[in-house]
DNA sequence: AATGAGGAGATTGTATCCACCCTGCTAGGG
DNA sequence: CCCTAGCAGGGTGGATACAATCTCCTCATT
């Protein structure tokens, strides 16, 4: 969320922090987030606090109520399909963009990351225990491909707006999405092998196609989810 | 920038007031926003101001160094069409959403508004004076016709994204391009007049094409006129 | 004359303080 | 018994005060 000069860094890092918290799920979904807590929390006065807290509003990441204070936002499904048929399109562009760029070094090492992401996934089905609270470090790497296109794509601020969509919503879901479910596993797998081939070939239209395509399927799941689970608190 | 529960009243105004005064050209790029003087010219305290200028330089429209004040951030040529190329994307996903969903009432008044544009930016070319300082109120109605299709498409994440970019940079330098060439004028009402026809017909993948075809095409117009005036002042 | 150390002024970043607002409870009246 | 007005408490929003940092000017030294 620093556009192109770093601000100060108390207030950024703190807002990354809180961001960290509620991604990660460590806070509910709908609990309120006072500032004095916060501030002792860190140690700090709750001037910066209160400016952490409204970068993190202005991402959409919470509700800030006039009087009343702030609280975790919770997207309903419809919000999440309507963000995923936007990131589809820019993801789109980015793989677009990304299959004239991507040397065939990357392509490989996209390839690696891709495949070590099935069997991870796969180990932590086979561990039911650790399936529900998929640990977010080792999941992020769920993100591994989309980032090397986002960075071979070379457009700043076409990066930046699928990283403010990334910091949306709770990071877990989709992570839950590939543990749980054999078929997500399988596809999200699948999907990704055929755009890394169209990428090699320097296929951009058919690269953004499949991506579109991957995104946009990946949104229904998502929102299914939601669905399924609505009301409900999103801690995995 | 108020993404869903409005935040306090007075914040966002103030952010509002000051964004105002940079797009329309009233501070100069690369002036110093001093948050003194800011608050003494609105009468209240430094605190509001440091949380509008943190919420200005979420946007990017700004930039904040350290310890160093607030600056008008001048954008680069590169940037200006990297930033089109992903509007171009969000503006054509926005028509082919629209062209399911317009009444014909609604294109109706599309129409008129964009002869009317049509009309208003050769008015003003005939009066030279008034050229180069466009009154952003009336050449706002150049954009009339883009909200109508972002309304329409139903999509409110779409919506913010597009707003977000759209007060991006000076918005002034779009105008003054359709009032200072004739051609871009031409051009401009003739591609507004296609894409109108594309959704009157419901055709929406002709309608995404078109617009994005015509969101490119301004793009390069606008970041040709940065690289004209380039290290100059942008007050047109 | 050029360069670097040092200090004064200015400006931002953080902490503390006060006033207003909102909410929930309680008491009184219908 | 129910409904409403009033009051107390918690919490945020804004103002003010203080500390830290940066810039620029000055002056001494080479």
């Amino acid at each position: 969320m620093s556009p192109t000069p770093s601000s100060t860094a108390l207030v950024d890092e703190l807002a990354d922090r809180i961001r960290e918290m509620i991604l990660s799920g460590e806070v509910p979904v709908g609990r309120p987030l006072r500032q004095a807590d916060l501030a002792e929390q860190f140690g700090i006065s709750r001037t910066p606090v209160r400016e952490a807290l409204r970068q993190l509003h202005s991402t959409g990441l919470i509700e800030l109520h006039p009087h009343r204070g702030a609280i975790v936002r919770v997207p309903v499904p419809w919000e999440v399909r309507e963000t995923y048929e936007v990131r589809a399109e820019l993801e789109a562009l980015a793989a677009r963009r990304a299959a004239t760029r991507l040397s065939s070094e990357t392509i490989s090492r996209m390839r690696e990351a891709n495949d070590a992401l099935y069997a991870l996934t796969m180990s932590m089905a086979d561990a039911p225990d650790s399936a529900g609270a998929a640990p977010s470090g080792g999941v992020a790497n769920e993100y591994a491909l989309h980032p090397a296109i986002h960075e071979a794509a070379e457009n700043a601020r076409l990066t930046r707006m699928l990283h403010d969509i990334n910091l949306s919503y709770p990071r877990n879901v989709p992570a839950v999405l590939l543990v749980e479910n054999v078929r997500h596993r399988e596809e999200n797998h699948h999907d990704h092998v055929d755009i890394i081939d169209a990428l090699a070939e320097g296929d951009g239209d058919r690269a953004a196609t499949l991506m579109r395509a991957h995104v946009l399927k990946t949104g229904d799941q998502v929102a299914r989810w939601y669905e399924r689970h609505s009301d409900t608190t999103v801690r995995g």
